[in-house]
DNA sequence: AGCACGCCGACT
DNA sequence: GTCGGCGTGCTC
C-alpha cells in the first residue's frame, strides 16, 4: 500500500505530494486525512495523508510511514478539496492552506500528544446482586441507587479502598467519558417577537435555500435577532450554521446571547479559549455535538455536515482577510466554495457595508435586505462634530470644552460614557499639532508614510518621496508630530478632570491576559466603572444600556492612514461607535473632535447617512481607479541582497509589461518597512479590470521563483492594506 | 526547514 | 597540508 503525503514544512519547494510505503499492520487503520509520521531526508516529520494509490509502480525506493498520529480524520472530504480551491485561488503552498483549517492543538510539532480530559463515572452493574460489607461500600451503593451514575470527584469523602472493591466483585462499573472543557446551557427555544421589518428579512431568507444576500441594518437594528431566527429554521431542517464575527466582537454578550437561546448547540471559538479548549470544541463540531459554529475568520472551516447557512456579520470588517501570512485568504471567498458545496445561502451583514458589497447588492449580485430602524423605536443618537482647529486653541489637553461638558453632565445623571482613542497608525505618518496638516502624494491621493531611518516621506503606491521640514507647510509652526497619543495619558489627564469618577482602560495592553477582556466588559456592564476609555474595540458589538454619552477623541487618525480605505475604515468606525450610545429607553449623545470637521466621511457619520457617503466615495474610487471599479494585487519581493531583490523586481515588472494589457503596473516601490530581519522587501501594485488576464502571468512567476532561493516571490489578492 | 556536500581562505 | 566558512541542493 502507498499513500501520498504533504509534509508539514512551510517551504514551498517541498509544497508537494511525496509518496510512502504503508507497513502491514497499519494498512487496516490508514485513511485519507489523517496525519502521520514519516521520515523526510534525515528528519521525521508530521505529514497529512492526500491519496492512497490504486496501483503503484516502482515502490522499492519508497521509505515506510512511522506511525499514524490520528484515530478520526482530521481532514474530511471537502476540506481537502476546499484546500486545494484555496491554493488555487491565492497561489499560497497547499500546505499552509490545510494547516490554517485546523485548530492550533493539532498543528503541534511532532511528538507534542495532545490531552482530552475524561471523566469517570460508575454505574450499578444491572447484572449483579448488591453484596456490600462495609458501610462505605453501602453509601456508594446508595448514591447510585439516587443518581443512576456519580462522578469520581462525588466520592471525595470515601475510601477509594471500597469503591475498588465494589469493582473488583462487579457490582459497578467504571466508565470514562469525555469531558469537554467548556459547558453551555440547554437548547430552549425561546422565540423572541420580531419586529415587522425583521420578520420580513427571515421569511425573505428562509423562502431560498441558495442565495446570497447584504443585510443592511443599522446600528441597533436586531441583526442578532434575526440571524438567531434564521438559524432557528435551519436547525429544524436538521442542518448546521456558521457564524462569522470579528474577534473584537466576539464578546461574552454575544455568546451569551445564542447560547441563551441555543445552549449546547453551539460551539464558540474565540481568543479567550485556550488551545485545548478551542481544540475541544473543534472536536464537538467533527462529531456533530454542535450544529452551531460562532467564531472569527478561521470558523469558516469548521468541518459541519450539512450546512444550512453562513453568517458573516460586520462583513466589512478587515479581520475577514487574512493579511499577514499565507494563505492570504478572505472568509468571504472561502465562504462562497463552501455554499457551493453545500447549496446554502450567505447572509452578509453589515451596518455599513464595504463598498465592494454594496456594489453587489445593487447590481444584484446579492439580494439586498434593508432593516432601517432601531427596534428600541428610538432615532439614532444625535452627533455633534467639535472643530479642533477652534477648540484646540482654547484648551490644554485633548478634551474640548464641549466633550467635557458632556462628560460632566452624563456622569452627574449616573449615566456611562464611552470614549474612543484612535491610535492606529500614529507614529507611521505626520501631522501638524497645531493645524492638523498631513502631508499627501501628490499622484495617489493618500498620506505619505513617514520613514525614521531616512527622514523622508514616501508614497507606497508610486515610490514618490520628500524630506520632511521641521516647519508645516500651511501654518509655518514648527509643530509636526511624529509621535502617537497613548491611551495611558489620556486617561491619566481624563482622571485629572474627572477625579471622581472610575476610569477603565481597554486596549491591547490591558486586555492581553486571558479573561481580562470578558471581565472588563462585564464590570463596565454592572457600573463598577463610570467611563470606559478604549481603542477600537470599544467601538463593535457591545451592549451597554445605561451607556448615553460616546466620545470620540481624535477622529482624524483613521482618516490619515495611507491607505485608499481610510475615508471607508472611518466612516464606519464612527458609525459603529455612535452606535453604542442611547441602546435602551435613554437618550444618547455623540461628540466627535476633529480637525476635518468638512470631510464627508465624517460628516456623513454624522448624519448617519451611508448612500450619500456610498455615492461620494464610489466616485472617488472611480476616478483613482481603486475597487470596486478596479481589481488590486500586490506583488510582493523580498531577499537579503536588496539590490538582487531590486533587478528582480523590475525583471517581473518588465515581464508584466510584455505581457499584459490594460493593466495598470506601479512600482516596484519599497515596502513600508523597507527592511525586515535583515531582508528587504520590494512591492508592484497592480490595478485591473480582468482577473483571468492576470491570473495566469502571476501563476507563472510565483512558480518561476519557487525554486529558486535568491528572492521570494508572493501575491495578495485584493488585498486590503497596501503597506 | 534541516542537513550534507563542496569548494575557497587562515591556521595548529 | 587541514579546519571550517556558508552557498547550493535534496528530501518520497
Amino acid at each position: 500500500m502507498v499513500v501520498g503525503v504533504l509534509v508539514e514544512i512551510q517551504n514551498k519547494r517541498v509544497d508537494k505530494i511525496f509518496d510512502y510505503l504503508v507497513p502491514d499492520d497499519l494498512k487496516n487503520s490508514i485513511k485519507v486525512g489523517f496525519r502521520v509520521v514519516v521520515p523526510f531526508g534525515r528528519m521525521e516529520l508530521d505529514g497529512f495523508i492526500v491519496t492512497i494509490y490504486d496501483n503503484y509502480s516502482n515502490k522499492d525506493t519508497l521509505k515506510s510511514i512511522i506511525e499514524i498520529i490520528d484515530s478520526e480524520i482530521v481532514l474530511n472530504d471537502e476540506l481537502l478539496l476546499l484546500g486545494k480551491e484555496m491554493q488555487k485561488i491565492t497561489l499560497s503552498p497547499l500546505i499552509s492552506c490545510y494547516q490554517v483549517m485546523l485548530p492550533k492543538a493539532l498543528k503541534a510539532k511532532h511528538g507534542k500528544k495532545m490531552s482530552i480530559k475524561y471523566d469517570i463515572f460508575y454505574r450499578l452493574n444491572p447484572d449483579k446482586d448488591i453484596v456490600v460489607s462495609s458501610s462505605s461500600q453501602q453509601k456508594i451503593v446508595e448514591m447510585l441507587k439516587e443518581k443512576e451514575k456519580i462522578i469520581r470527584k462525588d466520592l471525595l469523602e470515601i475510601s477509594s479502598s471500597s469503591l475498588n472493591t465494589l469493582l473488583k466483585n462487579e457490582i459497578i462499573i467504571e466508565e470514562k467519558m469525555e469531558h469537554y472543557r467548556l459547558n453551555y446551557s440547554n437548547y430552549n427555544f425561546i422565540k423572541k417577537e420580531l419586529t415587522s421589518e425583521q420578520q420580513k428579512v427571515v421569511d425573505e431568507v428562509i423562502a431560498n435555500d441558495s442565495n446570497n444576500y447584504l443585510l443592511y441594518g443599522v446600528t441597533g437594528s436586531g441583526k442578532t435577532e434575526v440571524y438567531m431566527e434564521i438559524i432557528d429554521f435551519y436547525l429544524r431542517e436538521g442542518k448546521t450554521c456558521i457564524v462569522l464575527v470579528p474577534e473584537i466582537s466576539l464578546t461574552p454578550q454575544m455568546i451569551q446571547r445564542f447560547s441563551e437561546r441555543f445552549g449546547d448547540m453551539i460551539a464558540a471559538i474565540h481568543s479567550g479559549l485556550s488551545d485545548g479548549e478551542k481544540y475541544d470544541e473543534w472536536r464537538r463540531i467533527v462529531r456533530g455535538e454542535a450544529s452551531i459554529v460562532i467564531g472569527a475568520r478561521s470558523a469558516i472551516f469548521a468541518p459541519l455536515k450539512n450546512i444550512g447557512v453562513i453568517i458573516m456579520d460586520e462583513e466589512h470588517s478587515e479581520s475577514y482577510k487574512q493579511s499577514d501570512s499565507n494563505p492570504r485568504y478572505h472568509a468571504r471567498d472561502i465562504a462562497f466554495l463552501r455554499a457551493k458545496t453545500h447549496h446554502c445561502s450567505i447572509i452578509f451583514g453589515s451596518a455599513t457595508p464595504s463598498l465592494e458589497s454594496m456594489a453587489r447588492a445593487l447590481k444584484g449580485v446579492y439580494k439586498l435586505l434593508e432593516l432601517p430602524h432601531r427596534v428600541n423605536g428610538k432615532s439614532l443618537p444625535h452627533v455633534d462634530i467639535i472643530d479642533m482647529n477652534i477648540a484646540s486653541k482654547k484648551m490644554k489637553g485633548y478634551f474640548s470644552f464641549e466633550l467635557k461638558n458632556a462628560v460632566d453632565k452624563c456622569l452627574s445623571r449616573n449615566e456611562q460614557v464611552i470614549l474612543l482613542l484612535n491610535r492606529r497608525g500614529y507614529s507611521s505618518f505626520i501631522t501638524c499639532k497645531n493645524c492638523g496638516y498631513t502631508f499627501k502624494c501628490p499622484n495617489c491621493d493618500i498620506s505619505l508614510t513617514y520613514h525614521k531611518s531616512s527622514n523622508t516621506l514616501r508614497c507606497h503606491y508610486c515610490g514618490y518621496g520628500e524630506k520632511v521640514y521641521d516647519q508645516c507647510p500651511k501654518c509655518s509652526e514648527p509643530s509636526l508630530n511624529k509621535l502617537g497619543v497613548g491611551t495611558q495619558k489620556i486617561e491619566e489627564e481624563l482622571q485629572n478632570i474627572f477625579p471622581n469618577s472610575k476610569i477603565l482602560r481597554m486596549d491591547y495592553d490591558t486586555t492581553s491576559r486571558k479573561g481580562m477582556h470578558e471581565k472588563m466588559i462585564e464590570d463596565f456592564k454592572n457600573h463598577q466603572y463610570d467611563i470606559l476609555l478604549g481603542t477600537q474595540m470599544v467601538a463593535k458589538g457591545l451592549d451597554f444600556s445605561n451607556v448615553t454619552l460616546v466620545g470620540v477623541i481624535n477622529a482624524d487618525t483613521t482618516l490619515n492612514i495611507p491607505d485608499f480605505r481610510s475615508s471607508e475604515n472611518t466612516f464606519s468606525l464612527l458609525s459603529q461607535v455612535a452606535g453604542r450610545s442611547g441602546r435602551s429607553n435613554k437618550e444618547g449623545k455623540v461628540i466627535i473632535q476633529t480637525f476635518n470637521p468638512d470631510h464627508y466621511a465624517i460628516y456623513y457619520s454624522s448624519k448617519y447617512d451611508y448612500l450619500s457617503f456610498y455615492k461620494k466615495e464610489m466616485n472617488i474610487r472611480k476616478q483613482l481607479k481603486y475597487p470596486p471599479y478596479f481589481y488590486l494585487s500586490i506583488i510582493r519581493i523580498n531577499g537579503k541582497d536588496s539590490n538582487i531583490v531590486y533587478q528582480e523586481s523590475l525583471k517581473i515588472k518588465r515581464s508584466l509589461e510584455r505581457n499584459l494589457d490594460h493593466v495598470i503596473i506601479l512600482g516596484p516601490s519599497v515596502a513600508s518597512i523597507f527592511r525586515v530581519n535583515n531582508i528587504y522587501r520590494y512591492q508592484i501594485l497592480l490595478k485591473y479590470k480582468n482577473e483571468e488576464e492576470i491570473y495566469f502571468i502571476i501563476e507563472k512567476i510565483i512558480n518561476h521563483y519557487k525554486n529558486q532561493s535568491k528572492v521570494n516571490v508572493d501575491v495578495d489578492f485584493n488585498p486590503l492594506q497596501l503597506l
